[in-house]
DNA sequence: CATTAAACCTATTTACATAGTAGGTTGGTA
DNA sequence: TACCAACCTACTATGTAAATAGGTTTAATG
């Protein structure tokens, strides 16, 4: 299940590509506009940042601003970004210890499927997307 | 991310569906053929078995076998017993609460798009998929 | 230069679920 | 009666998510 971490963050993403300004918005803006923890983005801010997701000026008049235009954001970078991983099981997931089963494992193929299947389907949406609610069925 | 309890339910009904014999097979014998803890299956087994998947006979001679042709075992059925759910975010799960937000959540389609996907994708595939090696990508 | 307001950083807490262990009970066969 | 199977319930260890908390650093401004 996609963790709350990273849905608020493409939510405040989404946020701020809503927002007119060029400038940059101050993250407690964001926090009670989608009413979330304004604690718990201070957390999660900065690894957008470090992964070049958003810019960030510090001090009075400081905030946080999207680094590219909505379109240029798939779905997929953020997750990616943010939950680590899209493996649907342990044995698919970056770090995995090598499972000695894998060879003859029937099930893998199927994890490999809809790994890719869910790989794709956020591959495809962008953050403009969300934006403008289009959203492919 | 799927959990080890459906993983190993669908590898234990797999085996099941590859064994020869008509009769009743002691799930020690699985326990021992997929390297899975005894005790872990005796807790998986009971919960098959009161959703129809399995039939048991307890006692000496006893054990488990399938209650259907392999082929009438889809994939997501297995997966809701022991998963409960194929909702990507808890706002989705079928206990939520319901949010306020639903009506404005601009990420919501989203969601709903890819819990469709996965279920169409495990409603494709079967217990003789697996056992066959056809899984369609 | 002091104040203010912003990002930044790290530790801690709380709650919960998963995966597995343990020990016994019931039921059926030989 | 012995054996072996499923069955049942409780417990435990581990890890993770989701916050909370309390500061430090940085930059604009009166």
């Amino acid at each position: 299940m996609i963790s709350t971490r990273c849905r608020y963050a493409i939510r405040v993403l989404a946020d701020l590509a809503e927002q007119e300004i060029t400038g940059y918005i101050p993250i407690r803006e964001v926090a009670l506009r989608q009413q979330i923890s304004l604690k718990y983005l201070e957390q999660i801010l900065p690894v957008l940042r470090k992964h070049g997701l958003v810019l960030a000026v510090q001090g009075k008049g400081g905030g946080y601003k999207l680094a590219r235009k909505p379109h240029e954001y798939k779905i997929s970078e953020i997750l990616t970004i943010t939950e680590g991983d899209f493996a649907p099981v342990a044995c698919l997931a970056k770090d995995a210890e090598v499972c000695p089963r894998a060879a003859s494992c029937k099930t893998l193929p199927m994890w490999r499927g809809v790994a890719k299947l869910v790989r794709d389907y956020f591959d495809g949406i962008t953050l403009e997307d969300i934006v403008n609610q289009r959203i492919p069925m």
